[in-house]
This record gives C-alpha cells, sequence and structure tokens, in this order.
DNA sequence: AATTAGCACTCAAAAGTGAAGAGTGCTATT
DNA sequence: AATAGCACTCTTCACTTTTGAGTGCTAATT
C-alpha cells in the first residue's frame, strides 16, 4: 500500500516543495497556482485524501491545507538522494569550493573552518565532531625540558593533531635523558591507536620496573595520564553559527540541542550511531537522536582522514530545510574535508 | 537630590529584593506582607512615589508594582560591593571551593573547569577570555621533526601555554639543524611578548638573510606566521552553560549573545575594557557592551597569571540575578584562577 | 506633622463574540 | 475519470467586555 503512483508522487513533492518555500500548509487550490499539473483544485483533493491515508502529509485541522510528514518527508528525501548520486552532487556552488581550499592550517583549524562554511552557508547550525581517540594512532612522543623539574610531554599523533602537557617530574634531568626516554618509548608504542597504547602502557611498567630507569616507567605513566586525561575531556566539538538557532528552532528546542552538545557522552554515542554507515545520512525529524527535536533535521556524514580516523560534520535545521541544496553541500564539505586531511 | 534616607533604601532593597525572587512588579501591599518594616501599604506608596521622581524605580503602568530600574540596580549592588568587601567574600560555600582544586590540568583545561562551574552554581551562562596575545610571554621555541619535509613547531610561553603548528619545509633537515635554529631564535627572543617577537622576526629577517643561514630565517617567517594566525584566530573563548540561556533570556538576547561570542573582535574589545579596572566588576544592563541587551547583566572579574598576562572569567545572567550571591563566586573563582595559573 | 483608611480610577490581561476567509469533502454533472 | 459547485468546518483576527491588581488622592486619625 507504500506504493505512490506517478500523479501521487508528483503532487506529494510539489507539496513538500511548497511547504519548504512558503513555510505554511499546502491547499489543492496553491498547487494548481504554483505548478502546471493539469489538474483541478478538486482532483489534486482526492489524491491529498489517499496520501494522507498513506501517512505522507497531514491535516492541521478541517480547513487547513496540508503539511508533509516525517514519512513524506523520507520519501522526498530518498527520491533526492537517489538522483543526487547519480548526478554525483558536482554542481557545487564555486564560492562553496573555494571557500573550502585550506592553507597552512592546523587540523582543528581546518575543521573549524569548514564548520564555520557549513554555517554560514546554510545559516544553520553547524557541528563537527573530531576523531575518537580510539582511531588515533600515535606517531611520535617527544619531552622538552621545559624547567628545572618540568617539561612538556608532546604527543603527535599520525593525522597531525597534538596533545600537550606539562609534566613535573621528581628528579632533575637534562634533555638528552629525556630524549632517550622518548626513544625508547617511540619504538615501542609508534604506530598503535592511543587506546592501544594507554592500554600496553599498564603491562609494559611491571616489565620495566626493573629492567629499565625510573625515568622512563616515570614519562610511561605520565603519558598514560594525558591518554586518559583527552579521553576522559570533552572532544571539543566544533560548534559554528549557534546565533542561527534562533531563526529556526524554538526556545525548548535550542535548549535541548546546547544541551545535547555540552554532553559529551552523546555525542560521542551519535558519532558511534554515525560511524555504522558511511556517506551523507539525513535525520527526519532527530527524535531518534535526540529525543524531543520533532521538527529538526540534521544532514550529517562522516570525514576521514588516511588512516581512518572518523569524525563527523553537518549542519542541524528546521525539518523543511533545503535539502536539494544542503545535502550536496555538506557532502562535498565532508569529501573535501577527507580530501585535505589525508593530504 | 540623589541621597536616600534609610526608609527610601529600606523599601529600595525590599523592592529589589522581591523583584529578584518573584520576577514579578511589586506593589506596596506587597511589601507589607514580606517585610515587616511597621508601615502601611499607603506609606510605602508615598515612598514609592519619591523614589520613582528620583529615577530608582519605574511603572511599568498604572495599575502595575514598580520595578527597580538600572540606576535602582547600580544603587543596590554598590550597597552589596561595599558589604561584600568589608566581610571579604570568606563564606563561599564549601562546594564551591571544593570544585576549584585544579590538579594536574592544563591550563586551558583549568579555564575550562573554572566556567563550567560557573554555570553550574549560578545556572547562567559562564565566559571565559583566555590572556591576550599582547601579553604572553614567549618562554621557549622547540622544532620537533616530523617527516621527512615537515616538522612540527611548539612556542610555549611563560605560563605554560603551548601553541603548535606543522609547517613545511623546503628542503631536508635533520633534527640537529633544527635544534640549532631553535637556539638561536630562542636566544633572541625569549622573554618578550608574542606581539614584540611578531614585530622583531620581521627586522631581523633583514638582518640575517646575509648572515645566517637559509633554514633559520625560513623558521623565523614561519614562527611569525604562527603567532600571526593565533592572533587572528578566535582565541577560542570558553562557553558553559549555553543551555542556560532560554531559561532568562530572550530569542532576541539569545541571537545577540551568540552573535557577540562568535565575533572575536568583540571579545577582544571586551577584555580590554574589563582590563582598565581591576577586580570583579558588574554591569548592568549590559547595553554599553552589548546593545540591546538592556535587561541582561555581566558579573566578571579578571584574572592573572604570574607574569600579569590577562583574561578574565564571569557570567552573564538577568539583571534581576541574585548578586548577593554571585558576585563572591565569581570573584572567588577569579582569585582561585590566578593562584594556581601563577603557581 | 506624619500616618493610614477609604475609595474612585486606570489599565493590562483574560475571556468572550462575531465576521471573514481558506480549504475541505461530498455530490451532481460533464 | 475529472471537475464544477456548494455546504460545512474551523482558524484567525479585530473588537468588546470583564476582571482585578495597584495606584493616587483625600479625608480621618494619631
Amino acid at each position: 500500500m507504500d506504493a505512490l503512483d506517478e500523479r501521487r508522487k508528483k503532487i506529494l513533492c510539489a507539496i513538500i516543495q511548497s511547504h519548504i518555500d512558503f513555510n505554511i500548509p499546502i491547499g489543492s487550490f496553491f498547487i494548481t497556482q504554483k505548478f502546471s499539473l493539469g489538474l483541478s483544485s478538486a482532483s489534486i483533493r482526492n489524491t491529498m485524501v489517499k496520501l494522507e491515508e498513506q501517512g505522507y502529509i497531514m491535516h492541521p485541522h478541517t480547513s487547513a491545507g496540508r503539511v508533509p510528514t516525517e514519512k513524506g518527508y523520507r520519501f522526498y528525501i530518498n527520491a533526492l538522494l537517489e538522483e543526487k548520486i547519480l548526478s554525483g552532487g558536482t554542481e557545487v556552488s564555486q564560492e562553496l569550493s573555494a571557500r573550502l581550499i585550506f592553507t597552512g592550517k592546523d587540523n582543528i583549524r581546518v575543521v573549524e573552518e569548514a564548520a564555520k562554511t557549513l554555517s554560514l552557508y546554510s545559516h544553520y547550525l553547524a557541528i563537527a565532531i573530531p576523531p575518537k581517540t580510539e582511531s588515533i594512532l600515535l606517531k611520535r612522543i617527544k619531552f622538552i625540558k621545559y624547567e628545572e623539574r618540568k617539561a612538556l610531554a608532546v604527543l603527535i599523533s599520525e593525522d597531525g593533531a597534538v596533545n600537550n602537557k606539562i609534566i613535573e617530574l621528581d628528579k632533575i634531568y637534562s634533555q638528552k635523558q629525556l630524549d632517550k626516554a622518548a626513544n625508547y618509548l617511540n619504538a615501542r608504542f609508534k604506530g598503535l591507536t592511543l587506546t592501544e597504547v594507554r592500554g600496553k602502557i599498564t603491562d609494559q611498567l611491571y616489565e620495566d620496573k626493573t629492567t629499565c630507569d625510573q625515568l622512563i616507567a616515570d614519562l610511561a605513566a605520565l603519558c598514560r595520564e594525558i591518554i586518559f586525561s583527552e579521553t576522559d575531556d570533552l572532544a571539543l566539538n566544533v560548534l559554528s553559527g549557534a546565533s542561527n538557532l534562533t531563526d529556526f528552532a524554538t526556545m525548548r528546542q535550542i535548549k535541548e540541542i546546547l544541551t545535547a552538545i555540552e554532553d559529551k557522552q552523546f555525542m560521542l554515542k551519535l558519532l558511534n550511531q554515525l560511524s555504522n554507515s558511511l556517506g551523507t545520512q539525513v535525520f527526519v525529524g532527530v527524535e531518534n537522536v535526540i529525543p524531543a527535536l520533532k521538527e529538526l533535521s540534521m544532514v550529517i556524514s562522516t570525514y576521514n582522514n588516511r588512516k581512518y580516523a572518523g569524525g563527523a560534520i553537518g549542519i542541524i535545521g528546521p525539518t523543511r530545510m533545503n535539502y536539494k541544496k544542503l545535502i550536496p553541500v555538506v557532502d562535498y564539505t565532508a569529501k573535501a574535508l577527507t580530501k585535505v586531511l589525508s593530504g
């Protein structure tokens, strides 16, 4: 019973497109005026009754026009996605591709820039979730002497991200000694994910306590701490265009969104959920993601760097957003990000 | 004519306190019920007329109670500040001081933690502005070889903050060569502020082009870029409790606040303005800071690290916030921050 | 002279009323 | 099968009425 004949499809799309453009319930007469379907308003009404029976549109009240349901939007978006895959989304505007040329920036800055572009372009809220610790590969550990008993520990990851922290030492060590310790640790841990490093350091420590010098054991423990604090702490989700929220969200929704984004647990869960399927995804009525966000939608895509550490970037806006334009934009942006971070 | 006799003071404070607690216009009868002033509502009305003439309170309309004006709030807050200076704000809750023990955290994390504490404690929006580039002192420059033609440049500042960036090099250099270059630059720039370094590098470059090797000149130019990008980029203002906004701000105000905070220029200006006077400051009706934020207030305090690089931390809430509780809280937090960052 | 009780008055907010208009569903017609 | 015609429904908007809180003034009281 969910099949739609050509006429129903056309009328459904006309309703949704009109609703996106004008944000009002759409009546049968309205459709006859805006589209040349060669049908009278009465015929359109008949079709509308059927579309309503099938659950694609609904009626706020007797004398109102029709509004698309979530099911209606999903149909519309699926139709779009199929189309877009064919056309390859190549006609993304020059403006966008010009903005997405990142030169000489940190990785985190690149992601910030991409999010900012998305928010400017969509006038909605852009969010970016950085890669999970579990998938970050360690490239190099380095200790820099800083004061008598203080050193800066630097953990560089394969994708160029850097964690650093000032650590305190029991004794006074020379830079040479610190280098030696770093070399030792590099030899053992290079190429592992941070999570693996964290686990391995614990095992290693027992082994080393007897064989190696105290310094290495101390430094290893400190590195472990750094990785831990990184994992625990809010993974610094990137937000851009928060001030746009007031243009499309209610007070209640703004609160829900801001609360969710401040909640690192939630963001991690979301990222996990996203990683299950690739490419650009659309959540219509994000209540499966954030409860109580019925009239909002999310267009989001995962991005990767060379070594498959994946984050996500996308936008949150009203369900009646311009998917036709914005799905390719998010898609293109995520791909541009992947390209830069891998190169 | 601005002098207030004892009765007027008492009634003004009663009005303000009631308005803070109940958020409604306060009538004369209301005051007689909530406070034992030994006066009838008629007498209170008479005093109210005088307070209104003096501009401390106002009348939304004929049949409404009185609401404090900005002038009224300022009087009230000044009275509080005098009181609090005497009592020294020592009775800040144990809960707060327990939360403000920061152990083993990065400086930026410490500031984040403090902001979070403020937002949790006040249920308003907490903001923190990190120290200005102009006042950050350079402690050490270090280059770490990263790939064939890539190195990580690390700029450590006197207060322990670290900027880093991956830089690309024309030729292949050994770690030793990089160390040599770093030593040279350290000798020249250590102890200067980043702004000074930025300026000096330009002069130095001409000088060095002839005398020194190419590597040093290149690296110096790159350092300059790092400092520039740091200055230009949003100084990563710390926000906490954004979701509280919906509880006290209107849509319009939320938009204004979020826009202001996303605007780095604005935040710098604000920080400059704050630095002019020390200690905890209260802006009643922050329209001198953010236009169109009439009914909001800001309690904010500057903090410092050892070498006088100053940032600011505070809260934004409704003008009718509980100053009695929150002024000491902000004050205490900023002082705790100063203590940690200086130690 | 200061305070207070009494009371008419004002005005915002809430509740009620009626007309207008948009859009429907049904039916008879083409 | 498609459509014109029409009665019907229900929101929206402008308008009026009612209510009640709180005032300002005046006359009485201490």
